[in-house]
DNA sequence: GACAAGTACGAACGATCGTACTATTTTATC
DNA sequence: GATAAAATAGTACGATCGTTCGTACTTGTC
């Protein structure tokens, strides 16, 4: 039964790009069953509740992060090399989505909203800023930061960077945020050798 | 006819916090209504469509903003002072929300939904930056920052320092972040000197 | 006190929301 | 090719969406 998994996959993809644009709760199931072209309650069975629709585009957005961020810079030699690697594969990932990283989104938009969609949120961004200290502790390593670093405050700098790059980029049009990103980019990585 | 005027407060303050839990998308008529005792329509006389509320909690906001924040640390010494001044009352003010800061969420909300919305916040936005830019060069003045600084980076850099502590403040409840925000100010400061 | 303007309500509209059922078609297995 | 399972469609539900309309009550002005 491989034709249900495959339709899945494509209803997830599509999901993952509307809810970038739209904000998750505003991916409703009738527009996700017109853009893959299936009928409303044939795509309600793949999901069997909103909630759970949105925890598995939350789901499939991971595993896609995964394999186009994470993994690769994992690949890239340990240290400055790795963590630029892994700040390029960030901006690509997020700009190939329409309205950017869903996780940027979709956490302005469950802070408050308890439930299990904000759970999965949590501990996903949780996982991010874990990886985001060990790929700092590989740069204390290998020598490329010093040794008494305080790794927390390391994934804060570089993740509100991030979240800076984001905004600039998605709403404004400002040709020179390369240029800015790198800069504060260079400053923090300066910061911590 | 003051009785309109106190009513229509009355839904802004309820529809700002409203709004900044849930979105501005997600407020709702009628739970605007609900929460506010009055009858949807009586609400939404007011206001003649939704994307008028939408531009008028923005605008609500925005007056709320610069009173609370920008004022304020207009009156505090030009410098360093001032920029520390400008960040407390930005957090404080974010705190106030139950959602945190509105313009936060709804441009990760709005950046990829065109409309009138979509204009007034962007154009929020650019005034923001520009008020930001503006502080930078009065520090410039008072000797705080050396001569050849560049306003948009310091910008992008204190922008991004915020965005940062806004997720981690809303997100979880980590009780270390004031501590983190302090320091990765004083690195930006620093770098200005 | 009359009268206009401002303010709020109740009922109703077509559309869409998430969800629940029952068919019907498609697919995999023997 | 028959058969069971899986996948999709159809229809309908109660609720809520934004909006319109007619009407009542309140207020300030003359």
């Amino acid at each position: 039964m491989a034709k249900g998994k495959d339709t899945k996959f494509t209803v997830l993809e599509v999901g993952l790009d509307m809810a970038s644009q739209l904000g998750l709760e505003c991916v409703t199931i009738g527009n996700l069953a017109k853009a893959t072209n299936l009928s409303k309650s044939g795509l309600f069975a793949h999901f069997q509740s909103k909630e759970n629709l949105q925890i598995e585009i939350l789901n499939h957005a991971a595993q896609s992060f995964s394999e186009s961020v994470i993994i690769p810079a994992l690949k890239i030699k340990a240290g400055i090399p790795r963590i630029r690697a892994l700040v390029d594969n960030w901006i690509q990932w997020s700009s190939e989505l329409t309205g950017g990283c869903i996780f940027v989104s979709a956490s302005a938009d469950f802070s408050d909203r308890p439930g299990k969609v904000r759970d999965v949120l949590l501990h996903q961004q949780k996982e991010w800023i874990d990886c985001l200290k060990r790929i700092a502790q590989s740069a204390v390593q290998v020598g490329d930061f010093r040794q008494d670093i305080d790794d927390d405050q390391f994934a804060f700098d570089l993740y509100s960077l991030l979240l800076g790059f984001h905004l600039y980029y998605n709403l404004f049009d400002d040709a020179e945020i390369r240029k800015r990103q790198e800069a504060a980019l260079t400053r923090i990585l300066n910061s911590y050798k």
